[in-house]
DNA sequence: CAGCATTTTGATACCGGTAACTTTAGGCTC
DNA sequence: GAGCCTAAAGTTACCGGTATCAAAATGCTG
C-alpha cells in the first residue's frame, strides 16, 4: 500500500448543496446536464460551486456511474517524437468532447504494458489505446474480461484483441525494399531494431519483397543494430567489413537512418553513389540534412484520431461496421537513394 | 456528460470474498497488506482472485481511502525528446514503489494548462509534477485548495505553489553566453522562441551576460524565431542579412541549432569559423552532426528523479527541509564554438 | 488452566457521487 | 376549477471499496 496521503477536507457536492439551499441530485445535475435545472436554480448552484472553489469528484462519479471520461494511451516510449503526432490526433478528437487522454509508457516488454493496463483497467478507464500488438495472456484476458474498449494502432495484428487502426508495417517495409529495387538497388541491406516487436514484422516485410524479386535472402545482408544514431553507424561499419558489395541500405527504426548517413560522411562515401539510405520513419529531420532521405511517411496523426474516434463510437454503443482500419502509408523519395 | 458506456459486470471484491468464504475485510487486506491475513485465508484469496480474473478497482479504493497511488505529470508538448528523460527520472522512482504515472501534455497557454490540472485534481491524484512555472489564478487556487502535493520542475519559479526541482533557466542562458564571451566571441546574437515562458526566461539570462559583461543590448542580436529545425535556419538568415558580423549564435531551442547549423552548410559558412553555434538543450544529436555543438547539459533525469522523490516525501507526510532544489547545470564544449 | 495481551477476522458505516424512482409544481384542456 | 400531463426537484439506495471498532481466536504467563 503506497500512498498514506490524505486528500484534505475539500469540498462536496453536499457543501454546494447547503450552500445553494438544494438536494445534492440538483447540483449533480446543474453540473453535468444543466438543460435540465431551472435558470435561477442552475445560476444558484454555480455561483455556490464558484464561491466555495469546488471540483467535481470524478471518482465518486465514475464509480457511481459506472463509466469515465478518461482515455488511456499506451506507448513504448516517449523518447520518440513519432509518437507526438499520435498522440495530437487523439487529442484532437478528445478534447472537445470533454474525454482526458492519459498516456504512460510501457517499453517493449509485454509484462511492462501488463503493469501499465492492469492499472489503467483497475481505474476503470472509459477506453484504451495501446501502441504495442504484442500483450500477456494476461492482459488479454483481463481487458475482454473487463470489456474496455481497445484500440491497437502500432500495427495490424494477426489476431486483434478488439479494433484496429494503424498501417502494416510488414506492408510498409516491402513496399520501400521494392521501390529500392525498382531504383536499381541490387544489394539492398536492412538494418532491424533487435527486441522490438514492430522491428521483427518490418524484417518479414523485407523478406517478402526479396521473395517477390526472386532474390536469395543474403544474411549478411540483414544486419541486427542497436537502437538511436549508433545502431546506423554500426550497420554501415558492418557494410564496410562484410558486403561492401551492398548498395543500398534501409533503416528500419527513427534516426537510425541519419546516424548511418552521417557515418557515409565521416567515411567519405557518397550517398546516394556509394551507398543509398532509406528510413523507415519520416521524421523532419530526414528533411533537413542533406542529402535528404527517403522514407516512409507513416499516418501518425490517423492513427491517433481514428483510434479516438473508433473508441468513441464503441463507447457511445454503437458498433463499428469496420473495426480493423489499414491506414496505409506512403513513399517520400529524396535525394539520398 | 460525455460517457455513456457501462462497465459490464465485472468481478467485485465481494464475489471473491464468497468464493474464498471469507469476509470482502479480509479481502481487501489480502491484497493490500498480505502480512496481516494468515497464510491459510491469504492463499485461499489469492487463489479465487486468479481464478476470477479480479482487478482491483482503484477508483473505488481511492474514494473510500482518500488517497491515490496515481501521479500525475504535466508537460508543454510531447513532441519533444528532451522530456522522455525526465519521465524516465520520475518513472524510476514510482514504479517500484508501485505508483503509477500518468502523463498529459498541455501546450504552453495556462488556460489550457488549467483543464489538465482541474482533471487531474477532478481524478484526486497523489501527486503533481508541472513542467510548466506560469500558472492561471484558477489553477493556482484549486491546487491549494485541493492540498495536492505539486512539484514544479521546468524552471525556478519566483513564486513556487509549492515545491521545485529544476535548474534555472536564466542562469544557464547567462552561463552560456558567458562560456561564448570567455572563448573571444564579440558579437554574440541570440536566437529565442516566441510565445515561450522559458525562453522568456533564457531571454532575460543572456541580458543579464551581457550588462554583466558591459555590452550594449543589440536589438539586431536578439532574434524571435519559430520553433524546430526553421527557426535555426531563420535565425542564420536574419544575421547573414542585418548582423554579418556577428560571430556567434546562441540557440534558445532545442533542435534549433541543428536547423542552424545545417542552414550554414548549405550556404557554404564555416563552424565555428564564420560563425560559433552553441544550443541550449544538449540532445543527442548535438554530439553526432559535425561539427558537434557545443550545448548546456541540463538534468533533466535528475529533475524527473528528483521531484518524484519530494513528492513522495510529502505523500508520505515527511514534510521537506528544502522545498526548492536548484539542480544546476554543465556547459559541454564541443567543436561548434 | 484461568487471565490477559495480541493477533486475526468480521460487522458496520461511510467515502462522494449518480440512477431510478417519487413527489411536487406548473401548465393546459375542457 | 377539476383532471391530467409534463417538467423540475427531491428521496433513497447503491456503486465497490476501506476505516474503525468489536468479536473471536490465539498465545503467553504464572
Amino acid at each position: 500500500m503506497p500512498a498514506s496521503n490524505k486528500f484534505t477536507g475539500s469540498v462536496r457536492m453536499r457543501d454546494v448543496a447547503e450552500r445553494a439551499r438544494v438536494s445534492r441530485m440538483t447540483v449533480s445535475r446543474a453540473l453535468n446536464d444543466p438543460e435540465s435545472v431551472k435558470e435561477g436554480l442552475r445560476n444558484r448552484v454555480l455561483a455556490a460551486v464558484e464561491e466555495l472553489g469546488y471540483v467535481h469528484n470524478h471518482l465518486a462519479r465514475s464509480l457511481s456511474s459506472r463509466s469515465s471520461n478518461v482515455i488511456g494511451l499506451v506507448l513504448p516510449s516517449l523518447e520518440n517524437s513519432i509518437f507526438a503526432q499520435t498522440v495530437k490526433g487523439v487529442s484532437d478528437v478528445l478534447r472537445p468532447l470533454g474525454y482526458h487522454l492519459m498516456v504512460t509508457e510501457c517499453g517493449n516488454e509485454p509484462k511492462d504494458e501488463e503493469r501499465v493496463i492492469s492499472a489503467f483497467v483497475a481505474q476503470r478507464v472509459g477506453g484504451l489505446i495501446l501502441h504495442g500488438t504484442h500483450h500477456s495472456a494476461v492482459a488479454a484476458r483481463m481487458l475482454k474480461a473487463s470489456g474496455t474498449p481497445v484500440v491497437e494502432n502500432g500495427d495490424i495484428p494477426a489476431e486483434p484483441l478488439d479494433m484496429v487502426a494503424s498501417y502494416s508495417n510488414r506492408d510498409a517495409a516491402k513496399a520501400m525494399t521494392l521501390h529500392l529495387a525498382r531504383l536499381g538497388y541490387k544489394q539492398i541491406a536492412f538494418a532491424a531494431l533487435a527486441a522490438n516487436p514492430r522491428g521483427a514484422s518490418r524484417s518479414l516485410g523485407y523478406d517478402d519483397a526479396l521473395a517477390e524479386l526472386g532474390r536469395p535472402a543474403d544474411p549478411r545482408l540483414k544486419i541486427e543494430v542497436s537502437r538511436g544514431f549508433t545502431g546506423g553507424a554500426e550497420a554501415i561499419a558492418h557494410i564496410a567489413t562484410n558486403v561492401p558489395e551492398a548498395d543500398a541500405l534501409f533503416c528500419a527504426g527513427d534516426v537510425m537512418a541519419v546516424g548511418a548517413l552521417f557515418e557515409c560522411n565521416r567515411r567519405g562515401w557518397k550517398v546516394p553513389d556509394r551507398l543509398a539510405i532509406a528510413s523507415f520513419d519520416d521524421l523532419e529531420l530526414m528533411r533537413h540534412v542533406s542529402p535528404g532521405i527517403t522514407s516512409l511517411q507513416l499516418p501518425r496523426y490517423e492513427m491517433g484520431r481514428r483510434s479516438a474516434e473508433m473508441l468513441l463510437t464503441r463507447i457511445e454503443g454503437r458498433e463499428l461496421p469496420v473495426p480493423v482500419l489499414d491506414l496505409g502509408f506512403e513513399i517520400v523519395q529524396r535525394a539520398s537513394t
